[in-house]
This record gives structure tokens, sequence and C-alpha cells, in this order.
DNA sequence: CGGCAAAATAGAACATATTCTACAAATGCG
DNA sequence: CGCATTTGTAGAATATGTTCTATTTTGCCG
């Protein structure tokens, strides 16, 4: 079954920027344990206030837990993919029970989607310290595009996990969307408003304006992305031909900016 | 859990055109029941002809078990969805054993995608049928984006399906080059060429050379409107919305067509 | 027809995500 | 402090995809 890749002892970390401050304050405010309140079947035996309701903040062991089981997550991931990152496997290895493992990611997805934020977050930081030097809107955005996509192939494993989460994830994921936010900074000359290696909270771009007519097609550009990487995952391209791909989608895309 | 909507009693058939000719020769040449022989964990202690080899053409009965078995996994997911689409549930239903259902199908991915594709030949028959009228290329791109948007979304559940193996799938899916070919040959006012209601082979599309430049842009669109179908499913489009988008990403696209 | 290999069947067995139950530890509050 | 509520733990129990085994049926060939 799952016997694919598995690189070497990888410590992890990174997979975008070489050499990103890891610890950066990136998390401490992402989703904490759950409240279990939430759509029951059975019908109104108990106090309107259900079982358990978070506290909404995360205490500081809470928040150490966390960390822990997103970075055992990727670690299994990392090597064998999202199939070796069992849940059993990533509550044991982090040392917490199984049903805690669930209070705090509710399911698979989640968890996984918690590991991929916080590769999105390395790349992020790592553009904003390097940012792309092209000098057509176009190339900028292709340039950002391919970084993630090589740093992505180091780590395919973790990459079939990105594309998954951001394309099936029922959960509110909004990556796709800080994806698109991060080109369309690059691509317009607005890189300063990030904040280097972690989001501020739901509105990170505050000068992204995403009605603007162009922001649609920046959207597409980077939905043409996550397809491509879907075929590289594939193994029906390689990044050679993905880039060459980008580019002439990019090029008409953003043609008018 | 499996609890979401749940049309009537509809009788499953098409999805994309009202009136199609359900039962055209479409399969007939689909993978049958498998070679066992594949990829072994076992060494070399059986002769090089291993276990059961697929006589490659399908016996009637076979045909039949095999429609059978798409038609009843398509009423299932009709109603609840993939996740009510249980082997188990098919294999029964359908009348085989599990062990068989395996035998034709060997994974749920590889059934999804056979109702999946059989819905793909009735889109193909209704675009031929009835050829978008639109001026430009990208107009009638558009158009029949749009018509499969409609007929999808008439069947959220099967839509999900459809969006997930696309993406998904290990298998070896032509389903998003099914839809490009489509598109650019409506693109490019080459229709003609498709059989209504069935492909005839892995080449259908002879007169599609996918490796015009201009080839890449429909697939890039094709891209957008996968991931437009992915917003619309999670509920954070419409319609409309798509279709404004899927204009502006087809204008700017194809404008050199 | 008799026999044989492929295909099908019934049903057990496995693997893993997810849920549930009973209990213990921690935390906060009067 | 002492209790109440929340959080965590251990581990059983479920649900469902997938595999395996033993047996029977089918289709074919001489």
């Amino acid at each position: 079954m799952g016997s694919k890749r598995c690189a070497g002892g990888k410590s992890l970390d990174n997979v975008f920027s070489a050499g990103a401050p890891v610890g950066a304050g990136s998390d401490e405010r992402l989703s904490g344990p759950r409240r279990v309140g939430g759509a029951r079947t059975d019908d109104e035996w108990e106090n309107p206030v259900a079982v358990q309701a978070p506290t909404g903040t995360l205490s500081r062991s809470q928040t150490q837990r966390r960390k822990r089981i997103v970075q055992t997550a990727a670690a299994l991931a990392v090597r064998g993919g999202v199939d070796a990152m069992q849940m059993r496997s990533v509550a044991e290895r982090a040392g917490v029970a199984l049903g805690t493992l669930y209070r705090y990611f509710p399911s698979k997805m989640d968890l996984v989607v918690a590991v991929v934020t916080e590769e999105l977050d390395l790349l992020e930081g790592g553009i904003v310290r390097r940012p792309p030097t092209a000098e057509t809107p176009a190339g900028r955005a292709v340039d950002v595009l391919l970084r993630a996509t090589r740093g992505l192939m180091r780590e395919p494993e973790l990459a079939d996990a990105l594309v998954r989460s951001l394309i099936m994830a029922e959960v509110k994921v909004e990556l796709d969307t800080r994806i698109s936010d991060l080109v369309w900074r690059v691509a317009t000359d607005h890189l300063e408003g990030v904040a280097p290696g972690g989001a501020e909270d739901g509105d990170t771009g505050a000068d992204v304006d995403r009605d603007d007519a162009g922001y649609v097609l920046v959207g597409s550009l980077t939905s043409v992305w996550i397809f491509e990487l879907v075929e590289i995952l594939k193994g029906r391209r390689d990044v050679d031909e993905v880039e060459r791909r980008l580019h002439t989608a990019a090029e008409h895309l953003l043609a008018s900016f």
C-alpha cells in the first residue's frame, strides 16, 4: 500500500525556502480544541449549552500540544505521505490520546490543512525575504508559483497533501486565497504588507482587493497552477513543461496588468 | 454522516442533456475484469503467466455485469453522493459478489471514474446535438463549460465525484483531456469528429492537436473551470458568478483564437 | 460428456478513519 | 481548600475500503 518514495531523515522543517526562521510566530491563533456541541444527532435532552465549549483561546500547554501534533504529522507526511500520516501514529508519536487528537483536529483533513498551512507560512516568508525580480507582473507571478512548485516537489508527498487539501477540504480553507493573494501582491508590487513567516489573522493581506477585476485573473492563474501541480504529481508533466505552460497562461491572463 | 441533499427518485440517467439516448453504445470497450497478475508482493514462485489474465475482450455477460455495476453505482451516487456509493452496497444491489466488483473495479476510485465517464459521454452527445452558437471562440467555450456546469449542478453529489476523480484519481484518467478536447473543438469549430454519445477508443478526437500552442490555453481554461466547480461545490460561488469569471478568463486566454 | 482453467460467490479477515465510553488529571472558582 | 467543569487518556467499538480463502459456477476444448 503506502510504499512510495521515502526521503532520508530530513528534519521536515521548511520545504519552500532554504533557511526560513521556522519557529516564527506562525500559529498561536489557529484552531484549538473543538467544541463538541456542534451537530448532534440526538434531539433535545441536554441543556442548550451542550457539552464542552472551547475557551477560544488556547492555554500555553494547549498551544504546545497543538504544535507537537502538527509537527509530528508533518514529519510523518514528509516520509510516507498522507497515507503514512495515520491518526493513530500521529497521536501516539505526539504523545496524546487519539481522542485528544480528534478534539484538536476533528478530521484527518483538518490536520493535513494545518500542516500545509504551516508550509504556506514558510513560502510567504521566503517570497518576502527574496522577492521575485522579473520585469513584468506575469513574470513575477510565474516566478512565485514556480518557486512554490519546486519547493513542493522537494517533498512530493507533502505536495500531494497540499493539492488534495486545497481541493477537497470541506474545511473552510483559505489556502488558495492565500496563494492568490500572494501572487496578486507580487504581480502588483505590493509585497510590503506581508508579515514574514506568519499571518496575523484572517485578513492577512489588508491591501488586497479581492473584488478587483484583476484579482479574478490572478485567481484563474492560481487555478491553472494547482492543476499543473496535479499533473506533475500524476507524473504527466515535468517542472520545465509546467513553467512553459504557466508562462503562456500568465502572459494571457495578466496581459492587462 | 452521509446526510446531505437527496433528490427525489430520479432515474439517474443523464445529467447533462435532457433527452440523451442513454443506452448509446458507450462502453463496450472500457476496462473489464482485471488481470490479477499485476503488481504482486510475492516474488517468483508462480509461472510468468501469473494468476488470471483477462481475455481483454468482455463476454456478453461480462459486459452486462459491468453495466449493471456502473448503473447501480451511479444510482447510489446520485442520491447520497460518493459516500453513499459504498462498495458493499453497490455489489449487493448489482447482484455481484464484493470480490467480483473488485475484479472489475480495483478501487472505488475506478468505479467513480467509470460513472463519471458515462456522464461525460452524455455531455459530448448533448453538445454535438445542440452545439453552442456564440460568435467568438471564447463565447462558445464558456457556453460548453457552463452547460456542463449546470448539468452537473443538477446532481451535486455526482459533480463532487467528477471533480474528485478528475483531480485525485491515480487512475490513468483522461477525463480532463476529454473535456479540453471538447472545448477545443467547440472553440475552433471542429465539432464534427465527435461520435455522439460515446467515444470510439482512446483517441476520440482525431483532429485535436494537443501540441498546438492554443491547446495549452484551452487546457488552462479547463483548469479554471474545474476549480470554479470546486468553489461552487464548496458553496463559495453561484453559477452566475462562475459564468462571469469564466468569461473573464476565457476572453483573456482565448483572445488570440 | 469430462475436465480444467477462468470467473464468480459467500463471507471472513484486515486496515484505518472516526466515534464512543468510562475514568483520571487539570483547571478555575467560590 | 474542595468542588465543578473542562480537558485529556486509554481503549473499545464502528464504519467502510480492500484483501484473502475456500468453494462453486461457467465457458470452453478435446
